[in-house]
DNA sequence: TATGAATGAGTGTTCATTCAT
DNA sequence: TATGAATGAACACTCATTCAT
C-alpha cells in the first residue's frame, strides 16, 4: 500500500531470519519452535509464514545465509604489493578477523549445524555444503600452487594436502570457538600457521 | 541353559546403542524416532526401555560412547626408545589410524553432534564434552612442555597455541571426513603436520 | 469487535472442566482420554493444551471445583431470626437442596473420586482434601458447641461425635445417591437427622 | 503333580488377590501394575495368569471379595435373650467391631473404590453393588419393622428412611476412616446412633 | 509350572501450520 | 496484514499380555 514494498519484506525476512539463528544456536534447531522465534522476533508465529514457507525452509535460509557469509571470506583477498605467501597469510589475517566479529560464534555454530545437517542421508543440504567447502578447498589449493610457481613455497609439500591442513584448523579452531563459547585464544594458532608456512619456504642460499 | 546374567544385557545394550548411533548418523538424532532405532536393531520399540530408561538416556549413552573412545585415544600412547618428538609423532599416527577403523565416521559425526549440543544453553552435556576437550588439550600442551624441555622443540614455540593448532586440526579434519563421507585424504594431513613440527625442531649448531 | 481478553479463557477452561467432569464421571478418570474430553467439549484435543497444563492438572481442576462447591455450601449459613437449633436444620436444609440441583450427582462422584485418589500413599490431594473435610466438622462441632451453650442440646452429647455422624450421613447419603443413580428419597434421611436433634434436646421441666 | 492341587490352587489365587488389593489401595487400581502385584505377592508378572485370567477379572475378584465380607457382616446377627432393638444395636456392635479389625480400612478402601467403578456408566460391576446395597438396605428395613411391629419402636418413624439414614452413616463414617486413615473416632458414632435410636422408641407410660 | 523378555496397542503431549477475525 | 486459537499428525512412553525357555 506504501511504497518501497520490496525494502520493508527484505528487511522483516533479515529479521526473521537473524531471529531464528539466535533461536537455533541457543535452543538447537529441532527445540526451537515457531513460538519461540516469532517471539524473538517480536510477531506473532503465524506472521512468520508471511516471509518464510515453513520452518525448514526457514532453516535454509539461515543455513544459506551462514554458507555465503563464509564463502565470501575466503574469496578475491588478495592485498596488493606484497609477496604472494604475504597475501597468503593476509587471508589468514582477514579469516581469523572474525573471530573478533560480533554474531561470530553463532555463525560458527550454524555453520556447524549445517555441516552435521548436510552430512545425513540424502539430505539436499550435504550438497551445497560440500560444493562450498570443496570450492574453498580448490581455492587454497589454487593459491597454494601459485605460492610454490612463484618459488615462495617447497615443491615438496603437497598443496592439496596444506590446503586441507589448513582448512581443517580453521574448522576446527571455529568448532572449539564455539564449545568454549569463545574462550579460546585464537590468535596464537594463527602465529603457529604462519610459522609453519615460512618454515615450508624453500631455503634460498646453498641452493 | 539359563539366562547369562549381565553378558546378555550388556550385549543387547550395545546392540542399541550401536543401532541407534548408525540411525542418528544417517537421519539426526530429533528425526530418529524410537521406532526407527528399534527396526535398525531387530527389535520393537516398546523392548528398548527395557534397557534405556528414555530416548535421551539412550542419546547420552551414545555420547558417552563416542566421547570415552576418543578421550581413551589420546591417553599415555607413549612409545619406547624413540625421542619424544618421535614419540608425539607415534600419537599422531595412533589417532589417524582411527580415520581407517570401521564406523569412524560415524563415531566422529556423533562427536560433532555432542559438540553441537553441549554447545547449547545450559545443556549439561556441555560441560562434559569441554572437560574432555580441556583434558586433551592439557594433555597436549603438557606433551609438547616435555619436548622442549628435552630440547627437541623451539621454546619460542607457544606449547598452548601450538595444541591447540593440534587439537583443531584434527577435530577439522574429522569434521570434513564425515562431511566428505570418508572421500578425504587425511594422511597427507598428518604429513604436513609432523612436517610442521620437524620445522619447529631448534637448528642444532652442528649440524 | 476484536477479543474479550479474560472472558473467553475462562468461559473456555469452565467448559472443559465441565465436560471433564462429564466424562470422568461417565468413564471414570483413567479411562477418560483427552480425545474423549475432547470431544465432549467439541473441540479437538491439543486445543485443551492451551487452556490446562496435563491432564493431571485438568483432573485437579475438576476437584478443585468440587470441592470449593462442598466447602462454599456449610459456610456461613445462618438465618436470622429463629434459633440456633433452627439455623442448623437450616443448613441442613441447604445441603439436601444440594441433592435437587442438575450436576449434583457428577458433583458427588467426583468427591468421591477425589476422596479415593487423595487416599491413597503419599497424594498430595489427600491432604487438602481431609484439610477441607476437618474444616467442615469444626465448623458443624462448634456450630453444636453454640447450641449446647444456648441450652437447646443436651450436654451429654459430645459434639464431636454428633458433628462426625451428621458428615458420614451426608457423605454415605450422597455415596448411595451416585450409586443408585439420583433414585434416592433423599427427604426421608434429613428428617430422621431432624428428629434425632429434637430427640436431643433437653427435657424442659415445664414442658 | 502332588496331591491336594485345588488347594494349593485356591491358597495361590487367595495370596495374589490379596497383594492385589494392597497394592490397589497404595496406588489406585489404574497405576498399579501387575508387576507391582506380583512383586508384591512375590511371584512374577506372568505366573499371575496362572490364576487370573487378566487384571480386569482380579480386580473384579478383589471386588467381589470385599462386597462378599460386607454382606456377611449385615448377615443373620440376631443375639438371642434380648428385646429385638437391642439386638439391632448388637448388629451396630458387630458392624463397627470391624473398623477394629486389622485390614479395615483396605477393605472399606476397595469397597469404596468398587462403589465408584459401578457407578460408571454401562458397568457390569454396578448392577452387583446395587443389588449388594439394596440387599443390606431391605435387611434393615425389615428389621426396624419387625421392632416396630414389637412395640419397640414408633410408628411415625418411616423404616425405609431410618434404614437409608443408618446405612448412609455407616458407609460415610467407613469413607472418612479411609480418608484420614484410621485416625477416626468410631465409637461415639455408634453411640449417637444409638441414642437416636432409643430417642425414637415409643412414650410407653402416660400412653 | 514359573520366568521375564518381548510385543504392540493405546495415550498424553507437542508443535508446525492454517485460518477466521 | 497481523493475530493467536485451533487442528491434527506424529512421537515417546507404558503396560497388559504372551510365550519361548
Amino acid at each position: 500500500m506504501s511504497r518501497m514494498p520490496g525494502a520493508y519484506l527484505e528487511a522483516r525476512t533479515t529479521e526473521i531470519r537473524d531471529a531464528a539463528m539466535r533461536v537455533f544456536v541457543r535452543k538447537g534447531i529441532n527445540a526451537a519452535t515457531m513460538q519461540d522465534i516469532a517471539s524473538e522476533a517480536g510477531m506473532s508465529a503465524g506472521a512468520i509464514y508471511r516471509y518464510f514457507e515453513s520452518k525448514d525452509q526457514l532453516v535454509q535460509a539461515v543455513f544459506e545465509y551462514c554458507r555465503e557469509e563464509n564463502r565470501a571470506l575466503f574469496e578475491d583477498r588478495r592485498p596488493e604489493g606484497a609477496s604472494l605467501l604475504e597475501a597468503f597469510v593476509g587471508v589468514g589475517r582477514t579469516v581469523w578477523d572474525e573471530f573478533g566479529e560480533p554474531g561470530a560464534r553463532d555463525r560458527f555454530a550454524v555453520r556447524l549445524a549445517a555441516t552435521l545437517a548436510g552430512s545425513r542421508e540424502d539430505d539436499p543440504l550435504g550438497g551445497e555444503m560440500r560444493r562450498m567447502h570443496t570450492d574453498v578447498l580448490d581455492r587454497i589449493e589454487s593459491f597454494v600452487r601459485q605460492i610454490q610457481d612463484a618459488g615462495e613455497l617447497r615443491r615438496d609439500i603437497d598443496p592439496h594436502a596444506l590446503a586441507l591442513t589448513i582448512l581443517s584448523a580453521v574448522q576446527g579452531l571455529r568448532m572449539l570457538f564455539v564449545e568454549f563459547d569463545e574462550q579460546i585464544e585464537t590468535e596464537g594458532v594463527l602465529e603457529i600457521l604462519n610459522r609453519m608456512l615460512r618454515g615450508f619456504m624453500p631455503v634460498r642460499e646453498e641452493n
